[in-house]
DNA sequence: AGATTTCAGGCATAATCGGGCGAAAACCGC
DNA sequence: GCGGTTTTCGCCCGATTATGCCTGAAATCT
């Protein structure tokens, strides 16, 4: 790994995760902090990004915070980004994947964007519009009635064209997991295309905050004993549960 | 073995693996490091590839994406309101109207939320998002392919979605707006969003500031005289301008 | 304020580069 | 063929670069 590729790396990471620390690169590029240092030093002088205390960031972000979403969304976000990465380990390149709606699938996303060569089918506009410039993301948004507060589009416009398609795995972010009420959504339209996502995928992946265990909500989307894999952070109260036929992944959040 | 083969083999080789390594070439070619290093030095002049430490990479395209869209968007912002506002009066309340993309349509978007009691099925993500709130508005997103800057969609699967709909009006806004050369839009994508959306709606709306007239861009939407009304703030330039079959309304600006 | 983390610069080490030199091969005119 | 010239290539060595480790200073956290 030579500085140039791995600055680039850095670039893409910076992208999708908005901010990047020195020893967390440092980790993922098995290298010293010093060497993350010196790369961000150069890049800065080049102006690709902000060099701040611990780390760096865009240069050029203005942050707007909006309403409820945009308030969840930076809500455990380390966790959340931490999340996406273990699950990227569970997506080989080149398949291709339907993505479902949630601040947490949402860092996914931009997981999957910055490592490339994917095919994604997602009803969240925020995804279609983080991965469409991604290097060799092919993203299809499915049309459908948009709804009122989270950008995302639902309804029978949006289901049906889920049916026209097959992928390898459907990756959802629901409200509440729950060892006897299974997996839940807040809301019927939510969980519907959760659902038909999970119909037409091969293997279902579940993204889930360890916030969320032990929680039901309002609307089933399937039993426990229906998902393949689920990613969340490592939780003593997660400790309880496991599922049937597939398998629990950790990931370790400092 | 030559030193054009060796260097064309290892061009193929670059585009195989993206980066190639001095002492991995220099093994691979038997041969020292310093031919393989004035191989690439060779290659380089000849701008085939970059050279770095340790070996050399792919030239480097590391392009700053600019703020195309956001940019355009504070352009003139006044002006699109008065627009919006004046289009607001060709729409009756309850109509169906196709929106096309674009920084006008967005300001009319905003108009028509506002009063609310309309279907609109658009390809913008940013108009989506915006009406979605809208009081008694009936949106819908279509489905296809984000586009890399500009939040919308495009490709087939938009404009399949887009036949299955009839409307009462297409609202669109073109790029340039020409005597002789119609009505034109920068992209083959967007200009084939923009047809489909007309030739499934009754009526035929084009918003357009005024810098717009006069100009001739890359792909042909439609003529002009296929236009049922011209909206564009006042200016002495588009004096010259008339339709055959419809109206031309000025949105007074001061 | 005290503890912890991070930064900046100096130094060490290993890999790589760049240029000079010479040998071998290829080329060329006769 | 043959001698001279050019090209190609390998080896050597000082210079450069990349990276890691260390220490005191600065920033951040509690």
């Amino acid at each position: 790994m030579w500085s140039h590729e791995r600055q680039a790396k850095i670039l893409g990471l910076l992208t999708a995760r908005q901010k990047v620390s020195t020893s967390q690169l440092a980790l993922e590029f098995d290298v010293s902090r010093e060497t993350i240092r010196r790369d961000l030093l150069e890049m800065e002088e080049r102006a690709l990004l902000t060099r701040v205390h611990g780390g760096a960031m865009l240069s050029d972000h203005v942050i707007e915070p909006e309403p409820a979403f945009e308030k969840r969304r930076g809500h455990n976000a380390e966790q959340k980004s931490a999340i996406g990465r273990m699950a990227l380990t569970l997506i080989p390149e080149g398949s291709t994947c339907f993505i479902d709606t949630g601040t947490t699938t949402i860092a996914f996303a931009r997981e999957l964007m910055a490592r490339g060569n994917i095919r994604v089918i997602t009803n969240s506009l925020e995804i279609a519009r983080i991965m469409a410039g991604g290097k060799d993301c092919d993203v299809l948004l499915l049309g459908g009635r948009p709804h009122r507060d989270v950008p995302a589009t639902y309804g029978e416009m949006t289901l049906s064209q889920i049916d026209r398609f097959l992928a390898d795995f459907a990756v959802i972010s629901p409200v509440g997991l729950h060892v006897d009420r299974g997996v839940t959504d807040y809301e019927l339209h939510e969980a519907e295309v959760a659902r038909a996502m999970m119909r037409r995928a091969q293997s279902c992946v579940v993204l889930c905050h360890s916030d969320k265990i032990g929680v039901e909500s309002r609307v089933s989307i399937c039993r426990l004993d229906e998902v393949d894999h689920l990613v969340t952070d490592q939780n003593p109260k997660s400790a309880g549960l496991s599922l049937s036929r597939g398998a629990v992944h950790f990931a370790g959040v400092e």
